[in-house]
DNA sequence: ACCTCATATGAATATCTGTTCATATATTAA
DNA sequence: TTAATATATGAACAGATATTCATATGAGGT
């Protein structure tokens, strides 16, 4: 049976102990990847853009969305659990809009990469 | 059966009218939730943020990482499927690195947004 | 040629994710 | 109160994903 550890170690300790040096806490890397994973779904990814341009109730959104009532609110829902969008009720209505002021740039950025 | 239509239609046609106009094409949403795809993985956002340091080597990676080797050949090859990094041979090595630019400023930017 | 080390890869598996369907809740109008 | 509209939500299901395990490939060294 096969060990799967490198046995030679430490090829370039100059780099390995520079990057160990950069490396960040679990606990970022772990937070990080939920933004990027809620940025992951294109349903998502609308949404978010739509709510760049103005606050939107669910509605209007299943207007510009080719989606689902349920599926929207669904997506919503999770934006929200981690905080990317907030909402306030109006009536029958719920509105949404964005809660962080990162995002756009880093959408736009990606864009640009895109688009290159 | 629940039709899964809003009814009412254009709530707020000057907004829905703004909106539709800035939206993206679907091959750019598509585009974009890849790569945010490929940085929604601990795993992988770890690889990227060692690579933003120096180029590395296979074995290398797995002493920074506390991963398998076949974890991390696995995700390295998915992260050059998407053209995120490149990889060169040397000898019984071959060395990753970045193959794009924008990565970094994107990981920073979201660094930054997890520290608040 | 043989052995060893570095890396890659296919299959299997467990988990996660997004959507749908059905239904619940809440607000307003009649 | 009843009906209708807007939104939310739980369960079920299909598809995607990350890891592991076993093994393959390939390059050097002996």
């Amino acid at each position: 049976m096969k060990v799967d550890v490198c046995k030679t170690q430490q090829i370039h300790p100059e780099i390995l102990s520079k990057v160990m040096s950069t490396l960040l806490i679990d606990e970022e890397y772990e937070a990080m990847s939920m933004i990027f994973k809620m940025l992951s779904d294109p349903t998502r990814l609308k949404i978010l853009s739509a709510l760049f341009v103005s606050e939107m109730c669910v509605c209007d959104l299943q207007e510009v969305l080719e989606v689902s009532q349920s599926a929207i609110s669904h997506q919503l829902s999770n934006l929200k659990q981690t905080r990317l969008v907030k909402s306030r009720k109006s009536g029958k209505n719920v509105f949404y809009s964005l809660n962080d002021n990162h995002i756009a740039q880093i959408f736009k950025q990606t864009l640009e990469h895109v688009r290159e």
